[in-house]
DNA sequence: ACCTGAACACCGTTCAAGT
DNA sequence: ACCTGAACACCGTTCAAGT
């Protein structure tokens, strides 16, 4: 057991605290162990650092609940505004599809960040000029501010790449005993009648047989196409 | 100072415990003090207990929340289930309409309830029973099991009422200091130009300018054409 | 059987003290 | 100035004991 692979002797050479350096921390905290783990102490302790250190950067909890929503929402408008997208003068949907579906994949990498973003009662700038962003797009696209403005609560959270299903998608074991499924039958035909003809149809996806891709672009492109009859009409 | 005010003294006739009444509890709690006063202290001092008794009726804090979205859709169930609405033969949208417009004046009785709904991993029977009736409307308007899964991930929480935006919506002063609003115009032109489109057009609604409901309606109807058309093909 | 009290391991946070 | 240690008021929960 050689000595020099002590882990704890020498934890950098002292690179100084900093409020990012406390948001960045807390948002790998998030990532790789759940928003659970995200307490003060688990990341004063993966900074190597007292817990009472971290309120001299940043004022409380709250404070860095507000930071990793920042840093995510900026990771975001960095993703949409660092590559080029369809033109919105030419194609708004195509535009505003590709904007969304770009913000969509950095959540899919934070999927602890929209619960966190719907908790926060004032919008950060970073979503600001995200919206900023949709914005512009549906006026290239010809909206009105008013169509535009129902345009945003219309796709709500979606507007951000948000899933907004009724139950956690992660669960990949939801449950369904066969003895559950067979009296289902009986009380919720319907229900029944769905899983049975979805199975058939495709019938390699088990009972995981919702494609998350697919259903959201599915309602996406609903929302769209129903946004520019309106815009037409 | 009359003696016989001792609210402590005989607190009711000694009616015994039950998951019941810990779970109506609990829904009371919340709704008068909001989710974080949810605790087991909290809970058992409401019903005049310690807080150890509660485990004898419910196994930890986790199944409370279970028990509480249970409670809670329950209601929606007995309100969509207690009145007529329209024939979804005749007209599904109306009926579909209508199921989800009760559904959504239940929560707002309960506005802490959708966030944890989203928290729970397993999907409570009450749930199940409401999505069959979805089904039910859908199918009886015409819809193919295969596009009725669709629309069932297109609407997402919303076919329970959810309203799905982006930030909490009941925090009545999302500021906005005039010095803040002054330099929007400069970097958020398009978010400005909104914003004064719209005053323009509401000015009784000083900056609380979007009417909850009929944001909502807007986004439902939206969506229920969009799947119409779909059906039709 | 149902309820209780003390105790444990965790929180976020205040405060006075160190360097 | 930045960081620390002890302490406080809260959590959820275990356990052994009461009735």
């Amino acid at each position: 057991m050689p000595l020099w692979i002590d882990d704890e002797a020498d934890e950098r050479p002292r690179v100084p605290l900093s409020r990012r350096r406390v948001l960045r921390a807390a948002v790998e905290l998030a990532d790789q162990a759940g928003l659970d783990a995200l307490t003060m102490r688990r990341v004063a302790q993966e900074l190597g650092v007292e817990p009472m250190s971290l309120y001299h950067h940043v004022a409380n909890k709250e404070a860095i609940l507000d930071g990793v929503v920042e840093m995510v929402i900026g990771e975001i408008l960095g993703a949409v505004e660092g590559e080029e997208g369809p033109d919105p003068a030419g194609d708004w949907q195509a535009a505003l599809r590709w904007r969304i579906l770009a913000a969509r994949e950095v959540l899919l990498r934070h999927k602890w960040a929209p619960g966190v973003i719907q908790t926060r009662s004032s919008i950060s700038e970073a979503a600001i000029a995200y919206y900023e962003g949709v914005l512009g797009i549906l006026r290239a696209g010809g909206f009105t501010y008013d169509l535009a403005h129902h345009a945003l609560h219309a796709l709500g959270s979606r507007a951000m790449g948000f899933t907004q299903e009724m139950f956690e998608p992660d669960n990949p074991d939801d449950d369904m005993d066969p003895a559950m499924l067979e009296q289902m039958g009986m009380k919720y035909p319907h229900l029944a009648g769905m899983m049975a003809a979805i199975a058939h149809e495709a019938p390699e996806t088990t009972l995981s047989w919702c494609d998350d891709n697919t259903e959201f672009s599915f309602a996406l492109d609903l929302i769209l196409e129903g946004l520019e009859r309106r815009r037409l009409g």
